[in-house]
DNA sequence: AAATTTTATTTTGTTCTACATATTTACAAA
DNA sequence: TTTGTAAATATGTAGAACAAAATAAAATTT
């Protein structure tokens, strides 16, 4: 592995393709000339004329942004600039399996902070019916023991606590970074949960204050916070 | 804007275009075959030919999986798995000026919500030199009133607590937040901060508990907090 | 004159061919 | 064993061509 030790030493040169300065070109241009959704962007061709490359790298490039969302075409209308989904390319990449390590701890531990900060919201935004939802949830716990409930269960609690926040983008996040965090309760050995357990958390949130609800939201989390250093 | 909200009502049909559909499929082939970085893709001439389309739009999809950083590809080599870089295509669409109203207000409800949960993280890792950090960028504060002065100084203090966490990611995800919450802040009027200043957290961060520390960020952000409903 | 149908036009979507370029592989030479 | 050279090969880029869809314009009917 000296080769590897050496390019490292050395930095690796990164010879860009057209695709990719034409796709930063383009994104450039939109913002210079900040562009707004529903506004029209020239024509493959113009592009392809006024950037020096054949229609086939526009292309390239103008299929990135509309994967991003940046862009709609329409047969013979032409290209707008629409609002991006901002999310929708993050689920294409959050795969635990090809994440390196680093990130992977890196959204282990975002996921800890998310569940911490959360209390604020949903003091805010919690409503009778959400605690009886939350409590028909903690109800089924106590029923089934087999490990695969387990999990589903935990899921189903977790997420309703984010719909209670009412931020969909906060909702949508999470159920992306919950394989992640399975992935990595499954390669754990040591899987023991906290003392507070959802019943205690569902208690708190009903009659409880926005501080003790944050305090047992540690306790819960504890096994995991204690992991790390 | 009834056709508009017409088309809401309806739904749109969402005719997706072949460069769409292959990239679903080449995903969905490397999730199949459980590829993991490292491994050889096979030749664009061969997945063309496999999934019964043009190279040209075989080509259009591999762009978008370079870009999201799903795969590299050398000049005779071939193509091969890499870790993505998961953040990389966030970057290109988080831009206040082209998101929607509702994701904004998303996004800036999750930047609050980062900000309460970090304390955790906080306690395990920070060191003395990083309170003697914080106490430096504080004690600038007093020095100046200007305007512009006190954004660089409010970014350059939060972003050292994000660096405090030791999480790459959820740095450079706040990094990404802050133009967004930056320019929530131009437009709304009320722009007074809590009754906890920086330097109130740095002392505590120095001194206090954990739980200090939250309850004093949650009076900091007071008024960002008592605009949520 | 207004409404409807037909035709023409335009722009994206897709395919095909061709060639340039870089890099591996194999082989030859020092 | 190392260095240099040549052949092979996969990707990068270009260009032409046509299909398909949606608009705009023209022609027709009412």
């Amino acid at each position: 592995m000296s080769e590897n030790e050496l390019s490292k030493d050395l930095g690796r040169i990164h010879t860009s393709t057209m695709a990719d300065v034409i796709e930063l070109r383009i994104r450039e241009y939109l913002k210079k000339k900040s562009f707004k959704p529903g506004d029209a962007l020239p024509k493959e061709i113009e592009l392809a004329e006024a950037l020096g490359v054949s229609r086939n790298v526009v292309r390239e490039a103008l299929s990135r942004l509309r994967m991003l969302g940046l862009i709609e075409t329409k047969r013979k209308r032409g290209m707008i600039l629409t609002n991006p989904d901002i999310l929708g390319t993050l689920e294409r990449v959050m795969d635990p399996l090809i994440m390196d390590k680093d990130t992977l701890q890196d959204v282990f531990e975002l996921r800890l902070v998310l569940e911490m900060g959360l209390a604020d919201l949903l003091y805010i935004r919690k409503t009778d019916k959400d605690i009886e939802e939350l409590e028909e949830i903690v109800d089924k716990e106590v029923e089934s023991k087999e490990h695969t409930f387990r999990i589903k269960n935990e899921i189903a609690f977790h997420g309703k606590l984010y719909e209670i926040s009412g931020n969909d983008t906060l909702k949508r996040f999470q159920r992306m970074l919950m394989p992640v965090f399975g992935y990595l309760m499954s390669t754990k050995t040591n899987q023991k949960s906290g003392a507070v357990t959802h019943k205690d958390l569902v208690s708190i949130l009903k009659n409880g204050t926005k501080h003790e609800f944050r305090e047992g939201m540690y306790e819960h989390m504890l096994p995991h916070f204690e992991r790390l250093e």
